[in-house]
DNA sequence: GTAGGTATACCGTACAGTGAGTGTACAAAG
DNA sequence: CTTTGTACACTCACTGTACGGTATACCTAC
């Protein structure tokens, strides 16, 4: 009996975001999905032209939680700029510590998609990842920073490699440095007034 | 006729490393490298137990030669110490222009074995990016750096985001601008006398 | 020095499992 | 009665790993 529609689609969505981020994407077969789904293979290829399609769908459903965070542990923090900014590493440092955590989604995707430069999974990461530089540049002008397109790309450089480095060693202190780099770099620039 | 078995092993490690690199783990077959190397798939299990030893072998070899690139552009660069810091941006966004480039070997296998934490290939990745970053401390404390240890893991964490974010957006100001915050951080400490 | 044995290095083949993707049938909804 | 959504059963190529066999190199006893 045919469900809702979109309702099953959502659920193949579900079961692709988990496997995906836990597994891989390669390491993750439609079998499995369809599986976790509780659908048939068949149903996941009605949904979905194929799995370079839903790869794709996987990472688009990550964008706006994942800006949310980071907007919200901005929002919430009090202090100075800098200190406003660490406050978004160590949001992710308390994700971090979850013991299902496994990098970020997006850097790990592209990386194995590396060699497909022109798949689609590579926009939709590479869209996301400019809309936390975007919004971050939005609030580093309001506040009078100067050159804040430079700073929030410095930022999200030191979010990435705190992302990298916390997978490849599982030391929290990583993200603290990241942090730490940033507020100063965001300091300097707010003090200097000139990059 | 049997060759000098470590050269057979050799060519084998050589044709997994590119394929490895170009393609990913998963991604590449043992039938792909052996055919590659000119051997057969049973020599390949001759000289390695497995697929997962090939992995950490493969990136066993990158270990060295990478650390010896950034050495090698810090050491012919001139200038102040920010100067020669950038300039190992500067070399990373040389080899970047390549068109065989596809991101950092280390982050992208671990990105892949991401849910095995305790496969070999993590440790060697893991001791890698340490042996970059211990040699940074070094060349920061003879240079009176305060903080040494704490500059050298966030120039290295800028690193890591410059290639993350190369990778994902294939825009080469990503790396200038991980110059231009290490620059900054390398900078802002030496003059501040405390971080 | 040479017969016979042992270790080394390599190949061909087999196998059991899994991968993405498809053809077709069938039930419900409109 | 046509469209939509789901299921079952299937193909076919590929994948990691194991087994058995073979030719050369090396070593030791006599």
């Amino acid at each position: 009996m045919p469900r809702s529609g979109a309702k099953t689609r959502d659920t193949i969505i579900v079961a692709a975001n988990t496997l995906f981020y836990r597994f891989g994407i390669k390491a993750t077969s439609l079998d499995a999905i369809a599986e976790r789904a509780g659908v048939t293979k068949r149903t996941v290829y009605y949904h979905f032209r194929s799995k370079d399609d839903l790869i794709a769908e996987y990472l688009a459903t990550r964008d706006q939680p994942n800006l949310e965070a980071f907007q919200a542990w901005f929002e919430q923090a009090r202090g100075t700029l800098p200190e406003r900014v660490r406050a978004i590493f160590d949001g992710v440092a308390e994700t971090i510590g979850h013991a299902r955590w496994r990098g970020c989604g997006f850097q790990r995707t592209v990386g194995e998609l590396a060699n497909k430069p022109g798949h689609p999974a590579f926009k939709v990461a590479s869209a996301h990842k400019k809309r936390v530089e975007s919004w971050l540049a939005y609030e580093f002008q309001q506040r009078g920073v100067p050159h804040p397109e430079d700073i929030a790309c410095q930022v999200t450089l030191l979010l990435e490699g705190a992302f990298a480095a916390m997978l490849m060693h599982r030391d929290r202190r990583y993200v603290t440095q990241a942090g730490n780099a940033a507020a100063c770099i965001v300091g300097h620039s707010l003090s200097g007034r000139s990059r």
